[in-house]
This record gives structure tokens, C-alpha cells and sequence, in this order.
DNA sequence: ATATCGATTATCT
DNA sequence: GATAATCGATATG
């Protein structure tokens, strides 16, 4: 029986290996919204899990900066950046401060305010499947969810301030899949994707999913 | 000051 | 499968 409680994730949920977090953040739900009212949920089907100085793919890896600092702060803030002069994408920090390390979100299954989220993708959903161009990849599940600037760069994901918060609705997860890391060019063969198996929402090449 | 490239997406062949 | 779109961060001169 599915808990009802949707209030933010606890601090120490982030506070730990970015790989363990990634695992754990499949399954629970990405929230738009306020105390009295949420906008938009999603279920998080595929993350990926970028470490610190010993992950060349990382951000983090060549130290820090004004772009990544988020990273080296405390966990359970939004690290977003800005990439390929379009799109935006959504991580959450891992780790202690001083220690970097996150978790990118990479593609989500609606579950409520697909008009909203349709709105702001631009789309319109008139076919069966229009759901699916949703949030089924990082920089779409950002421009659904309106996180369209710097705006939301190191804002509080485990409070209920900044509007964005992650919550359990207690719902059990299937198979669980690791694969290597989606449009990286180093340690591409780290299996540090992770996915909920077959879940049609996730982005990525078929034969990744 | 200028060049290169990226944790992507949409569209075309 | 290939490529354009588009710009901030980073590297190089």
C-alpha cells in the first residue's frame, strides 16, 4: 500500500556515493510545486552517477569552478548547466562538502501536469506516444519541468522553498539495469547509468535499454 | 582574441 | 546514421 507522503527526501539520502544514490533515486518522484498544490510529478527511470577527481567524465573532475561549484557544496542541491548552447540539465549533489559528486536525471515518466509539461516542451499531445517525448531525455525533462536558466542552479531539493523537491510515494521498482554513461567521449565503459529495465520512457539507443 | 567542444535534441537520409 | 542549431566554458596564442 503506496505512502501518500510526498514530502522531500531527507538531506542524508544524498549524502552518500553518487552510484548508491543513483540506484536508490530510481523509482521515487520529481515534484513541481507548493505546500498546498503540486503542478508536476514524475517518476525518475534513468539517472547516471558522475564522481569526483577520479571520473574523467565528471565535471567535478578537473576541480572546481564558478559553473560546478554546487558539486563540492552540500548534497541535495540542484547542480544545472547549461550545454550544447540549448539545453539545460538537471543533477543532484552527492557527498559531504568538499567532497564532489552527483547524479544526473536523465529521463522521467509523467505522472501529473503532462498538459503543463507538454505546454512548456512546445508540444502538443494529440498522439498516443506523445507522452513519450515527455521527459525521456535530460535536457527535455528540464525544459518540461521549467528549468529553462541558471535559475534553479544550487537550490535546495530537500526543502520545500525552492518550488522542486524529490519524494517516495512508496512504490515498489522492477528489474534494475546498469549500462555505460550516454554521450560521453572518457570512461565511456563505466557502468554508471542506471534505469528502471524496460521502462519506455528512457532515453538512450534500444539496445541500452 | 580566437578556436574548439560539449553529461543534447530534432530532423533528414 | 549524419548533421544543424547555438552558446558558455575552456584551452591556446
Amino acid at each position: 500500500m503506496p505512502k501518500r507522503d510526498l514530502r522531500p527526501l531527507p538531506r542524508s539520502f544524498f549524502d552518500r556515493d553518487p552510484r548508491r544514490v543513483a540506484r536508490d533515486l530510481l523509482g521515487k518522484i520529481l515534484i513541481r510545486g507548493s505546500r498546498t498544490k503540486i503542478s508536476m510529478a514524475a517518476r525518475i527511470v534513468e539517472v547516471e552517477a558522475y564522481l569526483g577527481f577520479k571520473d574523467p567524465a565528471a565535471h567535478a573532475f578537473r576541480g572546481m569552478t564558478a559553473r560546478n561549484s554546487v558539486l563540492f557544496g552540500p548534497p541535495g542541491h540542484a547542480y544545472v548547466y547549461f550545454i550544447y548552447g540549448m539545453h539545460y540539465c538537471l543533477n543532484v549533489s552527492c557527498q559531504p562538502s568538499g567532497t564532489p559528486g552527483g547524479v544526473l536525471f536523465r529521463a522521467l515518466e509523467p505522472i501529473a501536469g503532462e498538459v503543463q509539461m507538454a505546454k512548456q516542451r512546445g508540444i502538443s499531445i494529440t498522439h498516443r506516444g506523445d507522452l513519450l517525448r515527455l521527459t525521456s531525455g535530460p535536457g527535455k525533462l528540464t525544459e518540461a519541468f521549467g528549468i529553462t536558466s541558471k535559475r534553479d542552479n544550487g537550490c535546495d531539493l530537500t526543502s520545500l522553498s525552492a518550488g522542486l523537491w524529490i519524494a517516495d510515494d512508496g512504490s515498489s521498482v522492477g528489474r534494475i539495469r546498469r549500462t555505460p554513461r550516454i554521450g560521453i567521449r572518457v570512461a565511456v565503459d563505466d557502468p554508471l547509468r542506471f534505469l528502471l529495465a524496460g521502462n519506455p520512457f528512457v532515453s538512450g539507443p534500444k539496445r541500452l535499454r
